[in-house]
DNA sequence: CCTCTCACG
DNA sequence: ACGTACGTGAGAGGT
């Protein structure tokens, strides 16, 4: 047996590297003797689960005195002992458990059902405490910063501490994890500590969730939402690859022969904005907008102005396109697509060909989940190239069933805007019954745009400048439009300046009404209102992420995208699931009724995007 | 590492 | 008193 030491709030903790059978009948015994709960953890070669070479290194149990590093990498007895410490634990702490859920699901034979109901994730309990990310004026959900602030300021910076050594080593932080060796005494006091900290970071955070009176049912639905979307993790989405590879090929001609263009007038990288705007002066364009920080601004909505293309893309006729904004906007585009998406796809697919996103269940400010590698709640909508590259399951099609309207019908509940309110009940389209509100019985098609634009706006906390420019609308118009709104519906204006004077009283902090802490930044206090509908518009997909789930769902879930939902589901059931499905997205919240619309697709994502979408 | 840009809701 | 568009992930360039 090995055992290293290390001093913790005070407090010697040893860390056990069992060497041999006699040892591990020693971790045995304090297993199966162990109350209470243990902290779990795993070190492993990287972080792509699904790669064919991903391996699971090391497993970790510990309290806040000791803990064990059992060599899972080693096999045979070794393996045993960590399978049954598994399985005889009662409750896990774990920090950020979906990673861990679906090492251990994928690699060790034991399922993500039987480790999520046991499971305290310390990450969510932080992300509940302050859910602002590092960077953001709070904490951030690392288990280094986190001890620092709870268990120990001193407490070790283990990641760091161990790119460190891979660096003395001549390795990466990439190759690091794969290639140090498993008697590394730095390697093993560290894989143990984590579990340490972990144990002693759990009632901790508990107590203060007490103390700030955060309800513990909320606790539980993070769990829930949390297993609901490692479930999805681990089903992963099928990759055309056949596509996908020749989707990148012709991608990376496309951005080649843009950029040979754009190499004509001087621009060597046409991912240099200062090449871009010296070429473009020294065409005799004047540039006027500027970025933050003082540049010459060359972004897209500046280059197609430049190149006489509206948002579509299509020509304008109103000057003479200038060929540089042009190549630039079109190699750009071919270069981010191609890698972004397509490369990523290709580069994450696993054996059976599919690609399996991470997906954050808990990570905004506002509680919104996002999902990585691929990002896939950022591909492309104005075109469905990207999309096609992703598939139903063999002798399925895609659905994707979104939320009407679902942040203003929330705004509508939560301000109690009564006439909002009745527009809705009475099923009619709400920006249709703005316009006619705002500009009579014979509005525009473009009033109606105009109306919606200013419903974002009022989510967004915007003003008439924001809502112009984003509009493309006259600020005079915007405004005169505003100020109709605002008669129109007068208790969104009262409630969000009630929410800023709560907030302020309340320390910078506002609580939504699942008793989510939603922090305000001092200069930013307007945006309390879009913090509400936002983490409220969340709360709403996870209630119907729960009942889908309730009703068997989950195996046909494939990803949460805000107010919308992607699922596979069997050719010749899809009417009734996507019934179901809408079923499951329709509930009232406080008494404003959430609705949603299904809609099946073919066998690609991308069947559910027209060219002209 | 920061800035800029661009993809989404 | 006034005015403020919100939240993400990701790649490339340049310091």
């Amino acid at each position: 047996m090995r055992t290293y030491q290390h001093v913790i709030a005070g407090d010697t903790i040893t860390v056990r590297v069992p060497e041999n059978d006699h040892d591990l009948d020693e971790f045995d015994r304090w297993a199966s003797s162990l109350r209470g709960p243990v902290a779990l953890d795993t070190e492993t070669s990287g972080l792509d689960i699904y790669s064919p070479h991903f391996r699971l290194r090391t497993v970790q149990f510990g309290t806040a005195r000791e803990a064990w590093v059992i060599h899972w990498e080693k096999g045979g007895a070794f393996r045993g002992s960590a399978l049954r410490a598994l399985r005889n634990a009662e409750q896990l702490l774990i920090h950020n458990a979906p990673f861990d859920w679906l090492v251990l699901d994928h690699h060790a034979g034991v399922t993500l059902e039987s480790l999520a109901p046991r499971t305290l994730d310390t990450r969510i309990l932080s992300a509940l405490i302050d859910p602002r990310q590092a960077g953001e004026g709070g904490t951030g959900h690392a288990l280094k910063p986190l001890s620092a602030r709870w268990v120990d300021p001193a407490a070790p910076d283990t990641q760091e501490g161990l790119t460190e050594v891979f660096r003395a080593f001549g390795w990466t932080k990439a190759t690091g994890w794969s290639r140090i060796s498993l008697n590394h005494p730095t390697y093993n006091l560290y894989a143990g500590l984590d579990t340490v900290l972990t144990a002693r970071l759990a009632p901790v955070l508990r107590e203060e969730l007490r103390r700030l009176d955060v309800p513990d049912q909320l606790t539980e639905y993070e769990h829930q939402l949390a297993r609901i979307c490692a479930q999805m993790q681990r089903t992963g989405i099928l990759l055309d690859q056949q596509y996908t590879r020749q989707l990148v090929t012709r991608l990376g001609v496309e951005a080649q022969e843009h950029a040979d263009r754009a190499r004509r007038y001087g621009v060597e990288s046409v991912n240099s904005p200062a090449q871009i705007a010296e070429a473009l002066t020294a065409m005799g364009e004047t540039l006027t907008e500027r970025t933050g920080n003082g540049a010459l601004k060359v972004d897209k909505p500046v280059l197609l102005a430049l190149a006489d293309l509206d948002d579509d893309w299509n020509r304008i006729g109103a000057r003479t396109p200038n060929p540089l904004a042009d190549a630039v906007l079109k190699s750009k585009r071919a270069g981010k697509w191609r890698q972004t998406y397509g490369q990523t796809f290709l580069e994450t697919v696993d054996e059976n060909s599919r690609v399996h996103p991470s997906i954050n269940a808990l990570q905004a400010r506002t509680g919104r989940m996002s999902a990585t590698r691929p990002a896939l709640q950022t591909l492309p909508s104005s075109d469905f190239i990207i999309r096609r590259a992703l598939l139903a399951d063999d002798g399925q099609v895609m659905l994707s069933a979104d939320f009407k309207a679902v942040e203003l019908r929330v705004l509508a509940a939560l301000a109690d805007v009564v006439k909002m309110k009745e527009a809705i009940n009475a099923g009619a389209d709400l920006h249709g019954f703005t316009a006619l509100q705002v500009f009579g019985p014979n509005y525009t098609e473009e009033q109606r745009d105009l109306c919606k634009s200013i419903g974002f706006g009022k989510v967004y906390g915007g003003g008439a400048l924001g809502i112009s420019r984003m509009s493309g609308a006259p600020v005079a118009a915007v405004q005169r439009a505003i100020d109709a709104y605002d008669r129109t519906y007068p208790e969104v204006r009262r409630a969000s300046k009630r929410w800023q004077r709560e907030a302020r009283n309340a320390g910078f902090v506002y609580v939504s009404p699942t008793g989510r802490r939603l922090p305000v930044d001092r200069d930013k206090v307007y945006a309390v209102t879009n913090y509400l509908c936002q983490s409220t518009a969340r709360d709403v997909l996870g209630q119907a992420l729960i009942q889908m789930d309730e009703d068997g769902l989950t195996p046909h879930l494939r990803l949460p995208i805000h107010d919308e939902v992607l699922a596979s589901v069997p050719a010749a059931a899809a009417p009734e699931l996507a019934h179901e499905i809408e079923r499951a997205m329709t509930f009232p919240i406080w008494g404003v009724p959430m609705e949603a619309n299904a809609k099946i697709g073919g066998r690609s994502w991308g069947s559910l995007y027209g060219a002209d979408h």
